[in-house]
DNA sequence: AAGACGGTCAACCGCACTCCA
DNA sequence: ATGGAGTGCGGTTGACCGTCT
């Protein structure tokens, strides 16, 4: 239905996960055109997926300013008193939450938020699943105890990161960990997907950190305070965009001493410095970029700051 | 050790809506 | 008024992963 009479003309469209060479293919393309008709997107990109694929992508995991990672107990604490408002209106309830797409919203409803509310109202439809062991803390692997916390401390876990591989740093987990400690279900870490576990054959590429500790992404992309950003953020700016270089990877852990700068995750996220280098202005698919005030609710993306 | 099972997530599907000729 | 094109949205699916038996 979407984009039929240009998608018809694609011999064969691919589905299922996107590779890296797509994602960065769309990633180029709409940072510097716009996505304008999203029908046409893929052709002009060189992608075989159709214009729904391409828009979907790009608004749950390509754009800048989405906000990855696990859910703090305000933004679920948002959720849950939109959804008694709101119901199943996902995109409405995720305007309220910078960086978080509908779909995001609507996955973490369904994984944790409806299992906690059903056994708050004494329902028993679903009945939460019990850990035996200690639970995870939602970010990077790094594993706390739900239990015991002291006797399991999250350094501790043998095949998860420690904190000098690259883990948020002491504050952030410890805020973290005793916050979701409080709750009955825990968010699992995030999965690292099939496009990532191919991540190694490109770690010794090029390096291209500039002075000021920023990664480049091209000469009229994003430039990324990468020890602000989260994980796969990072990696989309600044691997992605780039075609290499960024932070070395050793069996799926980021490593980068400099996530450890003991800031909370969510303030940073919520203040993304967003630069480009050139004074370029896309006018086409990022209008707020002209004045420097850009919402998700109105853009689709989530900008605070001004250029630097 | 290996298969079964369940949870999480990205992506797909289909419907509804808006816009425009 | 109507039909096609484009887009938004919510439900569902299937792959992947960790845990359990």
């Amino acid at each position: 239905m979407v984009g039929q009479s240009l998608d018809k003309q694609k011999p064969k469209q691919k589905k299922g996960l996107w590779s890296p060479d797509e994602d960065l293919k769309l990633r180029n393309y709409v940072l510097k055109h716009g996505h304008g008709c999203w029908s046409a997107v893929p052709i002009n990109a060189g992608l075989q997926r159709n214009g729904k694929s391409c828009r979907l992508r790009w608004l749950n995991y390509l754009r800048p300013g989405l906000k990855r990672g696990a859910f703090s107990p305000d933004e679920e604490e948002t959720i849950m008193s939109l959804h008694v408002t709101l119901g199943n209106k996902w995109s409405q309830i995720a305007q309220q939450l910078p960086g978080r797409t509908d779909n995001e919203v609507k996955n973490h409803w369904h994984s944790y938020l409806k299992k906690r509310v059903l056994a708050k109202t004494g329902h028993t439809e679903e009945a939460p699943r019990v850990k035996a062991v200690g639970t995870s803390c939602p970010f990077h692997n790094l594993e706390c105890s739900s239990s015991s916390m002291e006797s399991t401390p999250p350094n501790s876990s043998s095949n998860l990161d420690s904190a000098e591989d690259g883990s948020l740093g002491s504050d952030t987990e410890q805020y973290l960990c005793q916050t979701n400690n409080n709750n009955m279900e825990l968010p699992k870490p995030k999965v690292l997907f099939a496009e990532w576990l191919e991540l190694e054959e490109f770690r010794d590429q090029t390096n291209c950190q500039n002075n000021s500790g920023n990664f480049l992404v091209g000469s009229r992309d994003l430039e990324y305070q990468h020890h602000k950003s989260d994980f796969q953020d990072y990696l989309m700016h600044d691997w992605l965009v780039q075609g290499g270089g960024g932070p070395n990877f050793s069996s799926g852990v980021y490593q980068n001493s400099q996530m450890n700068n003991g800031s909370s995750v969510a303030d940073d996220m919520l203040h993304l410095p967003i630069k480009f280098e050139d004074d370029h202005t896309y006018e086409n698919g990022f209008p707020g970029f002209q004045n420097g005030q850009f919402n998700s609710a109105t853009h689709g993306l989530f900008y605070s700051g001004g250029f630097r």
